[in-house]
DNA sequence: GATGAATGAGTATTCATTCAT
DNA sequence: CATGAATGAATACTCATTCAT
């Protein structure tokens, strides 16, 4: 019965972005999800063995969804600042697209022991050097200067993008519009590392 | 009575900000705090009414100095441009000399509900547009670009440090040094802005 | 499973009638009722929601068996003297028969903020006006003196047996037997408001 | 300095008295009562030993009081029959006049362990007293039934009186006026027990 | 697989009482 | 005598997790 099962556990995935965007992890009750999922709190206990396990659970899929969509469209363009733009613009709008989503990542993520711990963000990391990648063949191409290191920008590039949207994801409001503020980031950027 | 009043206050805001980065905030008990501070767990309730106020009066006080202390070393610079050098290298000094207190910041100030909710966080606003002075001063100056929007780009420089600061609160380690880290994204951010 | 929820919120009462009784309801403790009921502390808040509601629920339930009881038996006799007589025989009688609940009644009920400052205390109300209706059948009958005010006759003769189940609650013994009692309270008041 | 302590004592009694109607026993707290007292906390436990002292400090000033004014004005009538009206007029008329002190004794009296429990009550014995002390020698004069027992019908007419008064403090209003319940109760009693 | 009743460990907060000043 | 800061024992209630049905 396979089918069913993914039915289920896409359910409780769905109820528990809901629920932890909206009370936070730590205020957000098993029974909520459940609730909210339209399923017994027990029935969650078959498809998740911890609270936690349903956050990590939660990141891990988007991320990786997140992740095979930004190397296809990266790739798509050639030029390494194009590249960047595009992903500065792919990331403000993953966040606007996805406001719930975004809130638990900012904020209630970081509430779980489990994943503060125990987990090694291994996704995040690969997301991070998507960037480092295109720094460094901006590099090898001689379009990018030989000083600037590729472990700090792709943190300073990353940093700048994650403000703006811990930003607008606190605040409730999107004061600038995600292309302005994608130029304006990757205009920062590009102009700051380029030969 | 007044000494021993500000002493213990200050014993539990210490045994506190220990505390809370050990074992985060959701974790840390009333009576850890209190056997830190070597006081019973009714004492801290003279000098604090909630276990949230702990929270919040420790980050006031922090950010006061903070903000007293950056604004001082700042205007001690005449050139906007090295102004913002001098803030990324006392940033991240801050950051690796408080790091207790930069884990808290990071990560669990968040957790407090009372925090999120009730505060409406006017020294990091505060903080945030010390930058933005700066980069208005540069442009009044002819020294950044007429483009350059101050609301987006104080977001980009500090969101640059912050994600550094991140990763070395919770990496535990200190990959790259204070001062290349400092210079690095100041160059960054100074080349990308200037006219 | 309808009939284990009945018994489980049967044991619990019964505990509670015995903890209170013995304690007093401020020195029970939850842990006690739950320990003498024979379930876990957890599962007194599936059945109710404070401490206040099992003291409440358990005056209600005795009241409304007492309510039934005593308008079943009164309207037995035809007589309003003869009512008088019975009641007090049977008001009487259930003290002695129910001396927890009636120790709970008279002493720790009032312990509770609940049931003193929101609860309408109507049941209590109803008993009374069982009097009231007596008395003024007999008036209307003639057997009355039409000088006699209901509400005050009322609570006279009821604070009259109260006042004996009091003392024998507090005295932990009966001194004087139960039919003795009745007949002397009752053949006091009867002749006190005969015409 | 026997004035001064006299004075403290009385004030922390009246202080008492105040807080403990308003609040009830269990909720008012010692820091309550010296503040109204004017003293601080740790004065109170100069002049009483525990919370529960107080309390019984307060029952037994006024009783002795009470006893020694009842005992006196019921010794100005001769008959019996008069004894028994001027002392239920007295006893609402305190009440009325004692609100306060009423509702203490009528509801948090209970609540003092150390009242019910260690507390042989012995001026409320003495009070009851006095109304047997009339009923046996109105038994003696032939002005009551041979058949009356002292010991029940003090009860019963306390009872009486009593009940009234409760409904006064509970209801937080005088339904009826002082002398028509005091006429009315001593009327049925004495035409109830009479020969 | 699904249920949801039952469990019981875990903790912030209160407040009577003490005692150094 | 008076003070009031400090103490620390005491407890109702929550909720993640289990498991018999």
């Amino acid at each position: 019965m396979r089918h069913k099962d993914n039915e289920k556990h896409r359910k409780i995935i769905a109820a528990a972005t809901k629920v932890f965007a909206k009370k936070g992890f730590y205020k957000a009750k098993i029974s909520d999800i459940a609730r909210e999922a339209g399923v017994a709190d027990g029935t969650i206990y078959i498809y998740f063995s911890h609270k936690d396990d349903i956050l990590i659970s939660l990141f891990e899929e988007k991320m990786k969804e997140v992740l095979d969509n930004m190397e296809r469209q990266t790739s798509l363009e050639t030029d390494p600042f194009a590249k960047i733009v595009r992903f500065a613009f792919l990331h403000l709008k993953l966040i606007e697209d996805n406001k719930d989503m975004a809130e638990i990542i900012q904020v209630e993520l970081r509430q779980s022991d489990k994943f503060m711990k125990d987990y090694h963000n291994e996704k995040f990391a690969q997301y991070l050097d998507l960037i480092g990648d295109i720094i460094q063949e901006g590099k090898d191409k001689g379009l990018i200067r030989e000083d600037i290191i590729p472990g700090i920008a792709k943190r300073a590039f990353f940093g700048a993008l994650d403000e703006m949207s811990r930003f607008w994801v606190l605040s409730k409001r999107r004061t600038y519009d995600v292309e302005t503020a994608a130029r304006q980031i990757s205009s920062y950027f590009i102009n700051g590392i380029k030969t």
